[in-house]
DNA sequence: CACAACTATATTGCGCACAACTTAATCGCG
DNA sequence: CGCGATTAAGTTGTGCGCAATATAGTTGTG
C-alpha cells in the first residue's frame, strides 16, 4: 500500500488488519448463508444451535449468551424465531423463575444430521489446511483475549 | 475440546475457527467504539472516511463500495448520517447523473488529525506484534479471496 | 432516433449487535 | 421476616449488512 505523502500513513495501515478481519467475517457469513440455506437457518442461529447440540441438555439465556458472548438484547428474539420456527422450547426454570431454559425440540435435534457437512464445506471453501485454521483461531482467541482484557480507557 | 461421545464432532470444530473470527470482529468493533467516542463515528463510518481520506477526491459510492465490499442498501444511509453529521457532501455527478459523487467537507477532512492515534491505540489493546498483525492480515485476506471465488455450490 | 439492455443509486424488509433501560424474581443482611 | 441489592430476561432504539426490488439515467444497436 503506497502510503507516501500521506500526513497520517497510520490510517492507512488501519485498513491493513481490521479492514481484512471486518471483511473476514463477513464473507464467511455470506458463506454460510448458501450452505444453509435450505435449513432455514441464519449464521447467529447456527451457532446458537451447536452450542445446544453440544451442551446436550437445557441452557439458561445467560449461559448461552457466555458461551457466544453476546447478551439478552440479541438472544431473546433471536431465540423467538428459533422457538418460532420449532427448533427449540423456552421454558421458565421452575426452581429459579427468573432463568429461561433453552431445550432442543425433536426437530431441534434431528437437524444437527442435517447440517453435519457444513463444516467440512465451508472448510473446503476457504481453501485452508487444518493447521492453518488452528494457527488463525489461536491467534484471534488471543486478539479477543487482549481486546475484553483492555475495556476501559 | 472434548469431543468424545459426539455423533456429529466436525460441528464441535466449526465452532473453533468460525465462532473466533466471528467473535474477534465484533472485539474489535466494541474497542472501536470507545476509541472513536468523541467523534460520533461508528466502525463503519471510520471505515469510510478512511477510505476518503486515503482517495483524497470525490469517490462514487460504486467505487467506496468496491473498495469495502459494501452495497449501496448499506452505503447509502450511512453516508447520509455521515452527511448530516456534516462529514461529507453528496453531489450528482454532472457528467453522469446516475452516480453520486461523495466527498469530504472541511470538516471531515479536519477529523483525520482528529483520530490519527487511533490505530496505535487499538495495535495497543490488541496485544500482538506489528509482525503478527502482518501476518494475520495476510491469513485473513487469503480466506476473504478464496470465499469469494467459491460463491456459488 | 427509438428502444432495449445496462448501470448507479435508492428503497424496503429482515435479522442481527448492542447500549440503555425496565420488569420480575431471588438473595442477603440486619 | 423485611427490604434494599442483585440477578435474569425482556424491551426499545439505533445502526449496520444484505437480498430483493425500484427508479432514473446512460449506452449501444439497428
Amino acid at each position: 500500500m503506497d502510503v507516501s505523502g500521506r500526513t497520517y500513513p497510520q490510517l492507512a495501515l488501519d485498513l491493513q488488519l481490521c479492514f481484512p478481519l471486518y471483511a473476514a467475517t463477513r464473507a464467511v457469513t455470506k458463506r454460510y448463508v448458501t450452505l444453509l440455506k435450505g435449513t432455514g437457518l441464519t449464521y447467529p442461529q447456527y451457532l446458537v444451535m451447536l452450542v445446544l447440540w453440544e451442551a446436550d441438555e437445557p441452557l439458561t439465556v445467560t449461559t448461552l449468551g457466555q458461551r457466544l458472548r453476546l447478551d439478552s438484547g440479541t438472544l431473546t428474539p433471536l431465540l423467538k424465531r428459533l422457538e418460532t420456527a420449532g427448533l427449540v422450547r423456552r421454558d421458565r426454570d421452575p426452581g429459579d423463575e427468573r432463568r429461561v431454559l433453552v431445550s432442543l425440540t425433536e426437530e431441534g435435534r434431528a437437524m444437527e444430521e442435517q447440517v453435519s457437512g457444513v463444516p467440512q464445506q465451508l472448510g473446503a471453501s476457504m481453501g485452508i489446511t487444518r493447521d492453518e485454521a488452528l494457527t488463525l483461531r489461536d491467534q484471534l482467541t488471543e486478539l479477543v483475549d487482549h481486546l475484553d482484557t483492555a475495556e476501559s480507557s
